[in-house]
DNA sequence: AGTGCGATTGACT
DNA sequence: GTCAATCGCACTA
């Protein structure tokens, strides 16, 4: 069997529906993306919550052209360019018109790793997808995937290999001044392929 | 219509 | 450690 034809993708209705939640449950679990070349792919070890009512969140004003896919049903894509240089890869969380999401940080690279350094350029694997826009290059992700279905087999869903991640930790999340202060970041502890600083990730 | 600013990264001192 | 790149968007007027 192929890397994809053994990760079908999730059940919407396995995903948990209230952020965090999400978030929590999303560590272990796998990112498949299907490329002309073949299929890439790899485990989530870090990710952020942005929950109803956060100031930090992108649907915070309510909704926008933007990010409009941020208040879908819960499993969807959310594509955006931060700072005009890199994309971000989130997962629509909640009920329809609900506009929070989990932001995926990083994967540990498990499939299709010559195309990932294709992808981005340089060798180290534990930098192919380590950090929001390091992994979204590494699986060629861009606004074109925007609302994606990621409960359905297509160019990305998410999946399973029932991978215990071991112990995972909780921290502030990275880069943000709004709410700043709030647990809300979930990451693999001591694990290589995490981003942030080392004092985050213990 | 103009402006300020990021859920980041890579290059450089 | 510091800092510029780069651009779509949300906000002000």
């Amino acid at each position: 069997m192929s890397f994809a034809g053994d990760h079908p993708p999730l059940a919407r209705a396995e995903l948990p529906d209230d952020t965090v939640g999400l978030a929590r449950y999303l560590i272990g679990k796998l990112v498949v993306r299907a490329l002309p070349e073949g299929t890439v792919g790899g485990r989530i070890v870090e990710t952020e919550a942005y929950v109803a009512g956060d100031a930090a969140g992108h649907g915070y004003r309510g909704m926008t052209p933007r990010n409009r896919s941020l208040f879908l049903e819960r499993g969807h894509a959310y594509v955006y360019l931060a700072y005009g240089v890199s994309f971000m890869l989130n997962v629509s969380s909640e009920a329809p018109g609900i506009g929070t999401g989990v932001l995926i940080r990083a994967l540990e690279p498990l499939h299709g790793i010559a195309i990932m350094r294709l992808n981005r350029g340089v060798e180290r694997l534990r930098d192919l997808a380590r950090g929001p826009g390091r992994l979204a290059a590494a699986l060629r992700i861009d606004r074109s995937l925007d609302g994606t279905d990621l409960c359905r087999e297509g160019p990305l869903w998410l999946a399973s290999d029932g991978h215990d991640p071991g112990a995972i930790g909780l921290s502030t999340r990275i880069g943000i001044s709004k709410d700043a202060e709030r647990p809300l970041r979930f990451y693999v502890r001591e694990n290589p392929f995490v981003s942030g600083p080392a004092a985050l990730n213990r």
